[in-house]
DNA sequence: TTGTAAGCGTTATCAC
DNA sequence: GTGATAACGCTTACAA
């Protein structure tokens, strides 16, 4: 028992040295998996290493090999809005999960603004951080470029606008949209509307595509009599659904691009004692814990959020391993939800 | 014009001397306002660093002050649930807000599970930050005390658990369920029930409390049959509702001590054709924008998050300067907020 | 395979 | 008031 009182709790690599009887270098070595130390001064290190529960000091290995072991989160998006949106709760954890078990830390960095942007630029350009995740929805966002430009390493989470040189994962939405319109189908519906998103939104535009080519292979219409437009918050789909039905249009079943916005549309066709069937046409691309957990009484197509934030972070871990290894982009497959009940 | 070329682009405090024709010292005094340098050569060393544009490594002044420059935002909670709280965004941003200017930088971590906690300890504890931001809800966590106990710098958002020497802020729970209540009993109700929140948080217990410290100061009925408990989250207080309605309680107006319970408490009503007018009884406690923005048909008792968030972030600068500042807890009072229309 | 020593960019302790 | 100089804890040539 007394035994565990005489853990010396080393505090830097010199005293581990000493313990050991070897140098700091070699503890270093050790430290580093640096090929060339015997398996007996590495066994011997280790041990030391164990017992007193020592850590390197970040700052000191920072400062000479100008790597900092954490990489930043940055949320680009006006007002930190998306911060309320379940989407980023699973992306935090995907990236962490990835990152933990390597010792590296996130920072979480939000530019709502101009103002917040010059600021993280500034952090990013001092190197306080090795590589960041960007999450960026608006195609007006000037960051990805920026990051490009500057060779800051990043990856981005959502296909980019246009050409540019960067790795990022995506869910696909036009796949996704078809399985929404198919489960319509297959439930009896004929006559498809949809609540979509903003156009200016890659995930928006994709999901109108989606849900048009699907409807065309059926053969059945899709009319632009059938769309309005929400902006993939969350009362801009009881509006839109407001606006079709002031319309007066004809349809008997509605696939919504997004689950926030979704969450009100039962509500409104109940309030117009419309009997759309309640398990049809409400699709959620956001992993929203709104839509499926909250209100099971929702089918949703749901994105492998958290799958896709490992995959990312990986890459970005890749690129900060070698600055020139190639792009990558993966697609991840949607998956229908029926709802419960 | 030609004249910006010949920004330097200083990197080190060497060549910023060098440049300013001083030595490394009085550069070090000028960036840390060390007295006892003279006007002139601060003019000097001052001017050289603005045209660089150079800012000091972070690396060699952590290895040397033993400070980081960041401070943590502590998640503690299973699940990492509270990140789509929008409440949490208006922590993040009030902190924020008061943090960046002093180019000081914030790191969000979790703490969901026992492996996390560990973790986090032991990122606490080499220094990796200066200093917590403890986010945490339940009664059982054992990050404060432990927080506490190893004399970390730690503040707490919300009241802590039993007598505890750590510096909080708070909202005042009783009296925003008294706000609610007043409202309710001004609206012309008279029987007023409560969904209350869970027990064993401290939130829950006060907004319960003071529900009922209100009924009776006007004399109202506040007997355990007007009381339905849910946990705070959403799908708990439409069930909590519908177990109201299932006793057969006989009310004309509901106190819901959480926003995210009240969202759909007003549709669980109208499914039941009652006539519980739209604007009362439904109070969000979480800074919702779920509620308030979303659904701006509730009246709501809003606390001041983001101001809460900044007082408790300068609480903390405060202990990190000093670790034996005086412990300080500031109760905000919440406002009710009607519902618009 | 191992050890010695020279930095990395700061701050801090001295003399001057 | 100012300037050498020694840390801070680590990595990394370079020697041995």
């Amino acid at each position: 028992m007394a035994g565990h009182m005489d853990a010396p709790q080393a505090r830097t690599i010199k005293e581990i040295a000493a313990v050991a009887g070897v140098s700091k270098s070699t503890v270093s070595r050790v430290l580093n998996d640096t090929p060339g130390v015997s398996p007996k001064a590495r066994e011997l290190v280790l041990s030391v290493i164990a017992r007193t529960g020592y850590q390197p000091n970040r700052a000191a290995r920072t400062l000479v090999t100008r790597t900092t072991g954490s990489i930043g989160l940055v949320v680009s998006e006006p007002h930190g809005r998306i911060l309320s949106d379940p989407f980023f709760a699973s992306m935090v954890r995907g990236a962490t999960q990835v990152v933990r078990p390597l010792g590296i830390h996130l920072v979480l960095m939000l530019a709502e603004d101009q103002h917040a942007r010059d600021q993280l630029l500034d952090y990013l350009r001092r190197g306080h951080v090795d590589g960041v995740l960007l999450v960026s929805t608006h195609a007006a966002d000037p960051l990805p470029r920026i990051l490009v430009a500057e060779r800051l390493p990043a990856v981005l989470s959502g296909r980019p606008v246009g050409r540019l040189p960067i790795s990022y994962v995506d869910v696909d939405s036009v796949a996704g949209a078809g399985l929404a319109v198919e489960h319509l189908v297959s439930r009896g519906c004929r006559r498809i509307a949809t609540i979509a998103g903003p156009q200016d939104m890659p995930a928006g535009q994709d999901r109108l595509r989606g849900w048009r080519k699907a409807l065309l292979a059926r053969g059945l219409p899709a009319d632009r009599e059938l769309v309005a437009y929400g902006d993939f918050d969350r009362g801009s789909g009881a509006r839109a659904m407001e606006e079709l039905l002031a319309r007066g249009v004809d349809f008997d079943g509605v696939f919504v691009a997004s689950d926030l916005m979704a969450l009100d549309v039962l509500a409104v066709l109940r309030e117009h004692a419309l009997r759309v069937p309640e398990d049809v046409g409400v699709v959620g691309f956001d992993d929203s814990v709104a839509a499926t957990q909250a209100r099971p009484a929702l089918t949703t197509v749901r994105q492998p959020v958290e799958e896709m934030a490992k995959a990312l972070t990986l890459s970005l871990l890749d690129r900060i391993g070698d600055p020139d290894a190639p792009i990558t982009s993966r697609i991840f497959p949607p998956k229908l939800i029926p709802r419960s009940t």
